[in-house]
DNA sequence: GCCGGGATACTCT
DNA sequence: GAGTATCCCGGCA
């Protein structure tokens, strides 16, 4: 298993939005990992994406860590409830970002089962296994991601994405969810799932 | 299986 | 004080 580094992710968004698939993301737990593998992916561009915090260049304190290195964390707070986990991509002082949109649990299914439900995996229904990570606030909640993650170097040991061998059959495009007001920057073809 | 509404708290105006 | 890169549950089929 090979840890992404930081010239895997200072390169172009959308081609990093798209190997980000079938990677894993690797969270450090006790003494072991957690780990699922990401199935769902959106580029978010910069100043001239309608759609991105960074829009018409703003700079607050909460996108702050989007103009810094690349291979960083950006962990925000959406509707007041959910968290969602982006990688950072590009260049300091170019604010671009990919978001995980899903993830399919790997290792530690008893783990993220009780993260998310309070249940061990072997009890969830049908239902809560495909819904264990299949949303960007629902892999944070699996994952024990928060903002206490904002920032974290992603090329160190304690959160990590790595590449396993794993390769994808099939990747679908269409075009970013949740994000009506961003005009046409909305049916922009930026999301990527298996 | 699909649809609709409410929850909830943080950030920026 | 509003808006938000969402989720969940309950109702109906």
């Amino acid at each position: 298993m090979k840890k992404l580094d930081e010239t895997f992710y200072n390169r172009d968004t959308v081609a990093v939005a798209r190997e980000l698939l079938g990677k894993l993301i690797v969270r450090q737990w006790g003494n072991g990992f957690i780990a699922g593998r990401i199935v769902e992916t959106e580029a978010y561009l910069g100043v001239e994406d309608k759609a991105s915090h960074v829009y018409g260049g703003r700079r607050t304190e909460r996108v702050e860590v989007i103009y810094g290195p690349p291979g960083r964390a950006y962990v925000f707070m959406i509707y007041g409830i959910h968290n969602c986990f982006n990688v950072v991509t590009r260049e300091v002082e170019v604010p671009e970002a990919v978001l995980i949109r899903a993830i399919e649990p790997v290792t530690g299914l008893d783990v993220m089962a009780q993260n998310r439900f309070g249940k061990k995996f072997s009890e969830l229904t049908k239902r809560q296994c495909k819904q264990i990570g299949d949303g960007p606030g629902k892999l944070c909640r699996a994952l024990a991601i928060d903002r206490t993650h904002n920032g974290a170097n992603l090329t160190q040991d304690a959160l990590f994405l790595a590449d396993d061998g794993w390769r994808e059959m099939q990747i679908v495009v269409s075009k970013r969810i949740g994000i009506d007001y961003a005009g046409e920057a909305a049916a922009y073809p930026l999301r990527f799932n298996l």
